[in-house]
DNA sequence: CCTTGAACCTGCGGGC
DNA sequence: TGCCCGCAGGTTCAAG
């Protein structure tokens, strides 16, 4: 998936291009992505208004009038595109939402680890998917004092305890990555022996966050706008991907390693 | 409880 | 050219 940038970047180009219309038909391709569709999926969306497009963690919460809402999640290559016309179907087109005005909003979704489900507007924060979720990384909530009481509980490492949702959502396998190289801490430090970075940690992390969204979430080589432009790698990564180049800041090589089976990059010179 | 590794699934690029 | 392997933005479950 997308991180949190790239999610935040294709709610609000839903909420542009399709926040108040009406849901005229849904065709699901298959009876499931990750999870299986709600058997009263397409019932439940038909004839409702889309009011508005939210979003928690990488969760895309889609409003269908006052009481219901759609939960959303693209795992690694879920894509939403908004037609004009009659769609052309593609390969791994999996849900169409046909709207009044006839356009229609298309899923598509290769590998599907997406998913979507159900919910109800008044017990939202009680649905399993999101009630176990830390607090997002942009809000108060995630505080200084709050990362240092969470890291130090943990003897993994630092990489693994930010990528933790439990801990705080949204830091992916990049921006963890760059979030530690610009705070200059090795990935592979223990949790609890970096408690005393906590708030220059905050301050990378948000700042990694808020550079992608600002530059339109697009760092995936087939991360796609809803549009159905493309962003093809116009963001500028530190490290991420970059194992053996030389470190923009002192040179020396890249280093490339697994952490929790993730790909891993940290210059070891610069972080500590 | 905590942490790691495998699994889910498809496509793509590199090496032979 | 073609096949095989490894790898990919996430999450969840099992096993240690």
């Amino acid at each position: 998936m997308p991180e949190l940038p790239e999610v935040e970047t294709v709610r609000t180009g839903l909420e542009k291009a399709i926040k108040g219309a009406a849901i005229h038909k849904v065709t699901l391709r298959r009876k499931n992505l990750r999870i299986p569709f709600p058997v009263n999926f397409t019932t439940v969306l038909q004839g409702k208004t889309i009011s508005g497009i939210g979003r928690r963690a990488k969760y895309l919460l889609f409003s269908l009038g006052k009481d219901d809402v759609l939960i959303a999640h693209l795992g690694m290559t879920g894509r939403f595109t908004v037609t004009n016309k009659t769609p052309v179907l593609l390969p791994h087109d999996h849900v169409i939402i046909e709207l009044n005005d006839g356009r229609s909003l298309m899923y598509n979704d290769a590998r599907r680890f997406g998913l979507m489900t159900l919910a109800k507007q008044a017990r939202l924060g009680a649905h399993p998917l999101l009630s176990a979720l830390g607090p997002e990384p942009l809000e108060k909530a995630f505080s200084a004092k709050y990362l240092k009481q969470e890291l130090v509980k943990r003897s993994g490492p630092v990489k693994s305890a930010i990528m933790d949702q439990k801990l705080v959502v949204g830091v992916g396998n990049i921006y963890a990555s760059e979030a530690l190289f610009l705070a200059g801490i090795n990935p592979l430090k223990p949790a609890k022996t970096v408690g005393d970075k906590s708030s220059e940690l905050i301050a990378t992390i948000r700042k990694v966050l808020h550079d992608a969204i600002a530059s339109g979430g697009s760092s995936l080589k087939d991360f796609v706008q809803v549009s159905g432009e493309t962003g093809y790698f116009q963001h500028h990564f530190n490290v991420y991907g970059r194992g053996g180049k030389p470190c923009f800041t002192c040179g020396t090589p890249i280093r490339s390693t697994r952490i929790s089976g993730r790909s891993t990059f940290f210059c070891p010179d610069c972080q500590k």
